[in-house]
DNA sequence: TCTTTGCAAACGAACGTTCATTCGTATCGT
DNA sequence: ACGATACGAATGAACGTTCGTTTGCAAAGA
């Protein structure tokens, strides 16, 4: 046995209900389909969930705290404008390649929430693309990078990052890592001034 | 009245559910959402077309081709690959501005696509891909390009470009040449080599 | 007159969810 | 050690609703 510690029912559920969500989307996937996929029958999932909702829910949620965290610890890290973004970037891309679901919920399901979730949702979110917007600000300020429109820069890197967990599931022929340094360079050198 | 060459009520009820199925996805877009939007009952609608699917379907398709047209169109351009890179992210950038359905189309919704025209897609967008690959790598061996996985150049200008039918529709500050410019500028400064 | 278009009504299938019930296991009072 | 009790977990059946689609018929246009 590995380092399994040990899941709770609720746990598996939500992972696989992540894992088909990716695959066919939040409303394609049936109660039935998740339950298939966790051995039981539809009805047994709500001993252990409330509803579809609340596994989507769950999920956006996670992964918004996630994303937040990050940038908290990055604003903090007092590191210069490029410094910062490259460790978003890496954030974004390790978390893309490590739970394909994550990039997923973030970016492509949280819309079938219902409020009031829905609105706390694009809070959170506008939240976190403000603060990145304000890293990408200073760097041009700090003349790190070429002045170009900050909305243009942050929804640029943002879903040049979604491809990862289409892609990398193939089990690929590269590593993490490599994947990481290439991605990073690769924007990087589109952000650089000079 | 505009340019309007006359619309076939066809081709009325497709552009709406492109727009229905890029704001909601295909299978959160019922067809009684699709009649209400051209004002019509749901059971009208089958007089036009022929299944929900078969709608879908015109819209992968139609796109496809455009951006299968617009790759020939480069490849016979014998320009050098810096400028064929540039042609097609233009012709993607403006696709996204323009009918922000089509990429909507292009990259999420055909996998609800049914067999046989689910591999059809899938092997049309192989095909576009591997011909841009070969953009790619053309670059690479000329030295204009920094040596990168061809894969991963691949899809980080594919999905960059996504962002834009999200932000776009909020009628932004930028015009749609500007944005064209700088969105190019920023990812070929990536590709560069030196 | 004949084709095209629209609609109300209805179809079976699938949806998310609830319910009463059952089974196994742990906890308790004695 | 014992039966009584409680509870987590699973189930088949059924609920009301919505789904995509079909049918039959009326009105309009050619």
């Amino acid at each position: 046995m590995t380092t399994t510690t040990k899941k709770t029912k609720k746990e598996i559920i939500q992972e696989a209900a992540a894992h088909l969500f990716r695959d066919k989307g939040y409303s394609a996937t049936s109660m039935r389909d998740l339950a298939e996929a966790v051995n039981l029958k539809a009805s047994s999932l709500y001993n252990h969930i409330s509803s579809k909702e609340e596994i989507l829910r769950n999920i956006c949620f996670d992964n918004a705290h996630r994303f937040i965290s990050g940038m908290e610890e990055v604003e903090k890290s007092g590191a210069d404008a490029p410094a910062q973004v490259r460790a978003l970037l890496s954030l974004h891309i390790r978390t893309a390649m490590e739970d394909a679901t994550s990039v997923t919920a973030f970016n492509d399901e949280w819309r079938h929430l219902n409020e009031p979730y829905l609105s706390e949702f694009k809070t959170l979110r506008k939240d976190y693309e403000q603060r990145f917007r304000n890293i990408l600000t200073a760097g041009i300020n700090s003349g790190a990078f070429r002045p170009t429109d900050t909305n243009i820069m942050l929804f640029t890197l943002f879903s040049s990052v979604r491809w990862l967990y289409d892609w990398f599931q193939d089990g690929k022929s590269l590593s993490a890592e490599a994947v990481e340094a290439e991605v990073i360079e690769l924007l990087m050198g589109g952000l650089r001034s000079s």
